[in-house]
DNA sequence: CGGAATGTGTACTATGTAGTACACAGTTAA
DNA sequence: TTAACTGTGTACTACATAGTACACATTCCG
């Protein structure tokens, strides 16, 4: 049900057919799993894999981070932290932006980088 | 080392100095654990409970949810549900409000809050 | 052809999470 | 003064998480 393993798939065969070097067995040697566990995490036979071992995966798919941390249903640890260190008020930001359109929230990112404060 | 557990026992005991059913017994009982258990959250013995308690002993000592789930080290999901659906823009957000002062996190939060899309 | 590389099935395991169950000693109240 | 209520120590447990280990059948290619 979750896309996380086929999109696994899909951005690891895409590398395939373009360089070598990213079979199933080597990708997960590089990224230090066994190969038949991470065959399972492709196709959904098991649940995502640690917050960890999706990095790795990321950086050597070239995917972003938090995009596939999104899809395997998990947040950054980072992410957590910064909400934690002011509960009260990221809290409230993220309540009042859950159903603002896509253009609104890039609205205020910008506003924010380019804010002075 | 942390503070989630004799915070939760100055509520608790704050309560209890103002009005009668907040003893430990109490309070797990309502709450739905084993005196034995709250004693142990409340001393730090174990770590801290599950969000759901978690939001329980909030509700019941009159606390934030949020406020009390960061003490925990936790980040309630409907927050992290949020950060999910659209992790590029959220995640940009966040790290950029990290290093703000208070004051201009307040300000965001109001923008927003009375901001037309 | 034959050895290397490929993906996969089955079985097992270590660690963490979130508690329960019960007994016990001290305190309070009728 | 005894019955109820208080907090706590010890032992145990169910379930989830995040994998490993090894064998196996195919496919590729030199």
């Amino acid at each position: 049900m979750t896309p996380f393993g086929s999109h696994i798939r899909e951005l690891r065969e895409a590398r395939a057919a373009l360089e070598t070097g990213y079979s199933l067995r080597k990708v997960a040697h590089r990224i230090g799993v066994e190969p038949a566990y991470l065959s399972k995490v492709e196709r959904g036979v098991v649940p995502p894999p640690s917050e960890e071992t999706i990095s790795k995966l990321a950086e050597e798919l070239g995917e972003d981070r938090d995009v596939l941390l999104a899809l395997a249903g998990k947040v950054s640890r980072d992410l957590m932290e910064i909400i934690r260190q002011r509960p009260g008020l990221f809290a409230q930001i993220l309540r009042q932006l859950r159903d603002a359109p896509d253009h609104a929230v890039l609205r205020i990112v910008r506003e924010v980088r380019d804010g002075e404060w």
